[in-house]
DNA sequence: TGTTGACTTAGAGTCAACTCCAAGTTGTAT
DNA sequence: ATACAACTTGGAGTTGACTCTAAGTCAACA
């Protein structure tokens, strides 16, 4: 697979995959002859899961540290395991964070279709607006 | 409130509520006498909501906005509704990749578990490693 | 075989969101 | 009254994560 085929399927700019590849966010691509990308299944996978941790706010430092555990071999299988179990950390207490916004955002909108029925906007005593 | 009363009440900078207001995050704050910041409900309200939303995500050029046309009163009531509802999806959007890569994290994470009690990592044909 | 378009690299530039700095002011404790 | 910490401002600097540029190489087609 090309790497303009790998920037369709995953929406993702030619200039980042080969971001992700020059830091170490993936492993080096597979390339042909030429030295061009030709994205194998293995290579797809990695670069999935980039996209999907990176999705998460998984800091790019995180997932270099994670490739370069996993190209050192099974011995890192414990640090590798912490590493993924921080990462989980992270990410529940974001997306608690996230809720709490939404929770808001949901009384806020409540209170403007209210003020867009009646024309009048009424806000209680904890409301700063 | 100080500066730094509201600082280790929400565990931010001085630095960064100085810039919030500075920028627009959040409308002028109420001064002393002598020109130094004190806190009030209201104020205190705005830097409560400025950093719940910040914390999902929400860029701060849109709370900018949103404290601009709050400003401009009732006219822009529609405005400000249609903006929190895309705030709104695009968090609803965001979180759900976080629960994907959730999902994601936990069968690796079972995997690692699975090998630091086997000694034996064992992927199946869909995954990378 | 030439040309056109997609690929390559190293390195510089951009952007959002802070974060720090210098120089000056305020307010509290001796 | 005098330190001295904590505050103020405007503006410069930093960080993380890309994003772009220049100069060159590769590959498919006329």
């Amino acid at each position: 697979m090309t790497i303009k085929e790998v920037c369709e399927k995953y929406d993702i700019t030619a200039d980042t995959l080969r971001y992700y590849e020059r830091v170490g966010v993936i492993p080096a691509v597979t390339r042909t002859a030429g030295g061009i990308r030709d994205y194998q299944e293995t290579d797809i996978a990695w670069v999935e899961n980039a996209i999907c941790f990176r999705d998460a706010g998984m800091p790019v430092e995180m997932l270099i540290e994670y490739v370069k555990l996993f190209q050192e071999g099974d011995s890192t299988i414990d640090a590798r395991a912490n590493l993924l179990k921080e990462a989980r950390e992270a990410i529940v207490e974001a997306r608690k964070k996230y809720d709490i916004a939404l929770e808001k955002l949901d009384y806020k909108i409540g209170r403007y279709e209210i003020a867009q029925k009646t024309g009048v906007l009424t806000w209680d005593d904890q409301e700063e607006e």
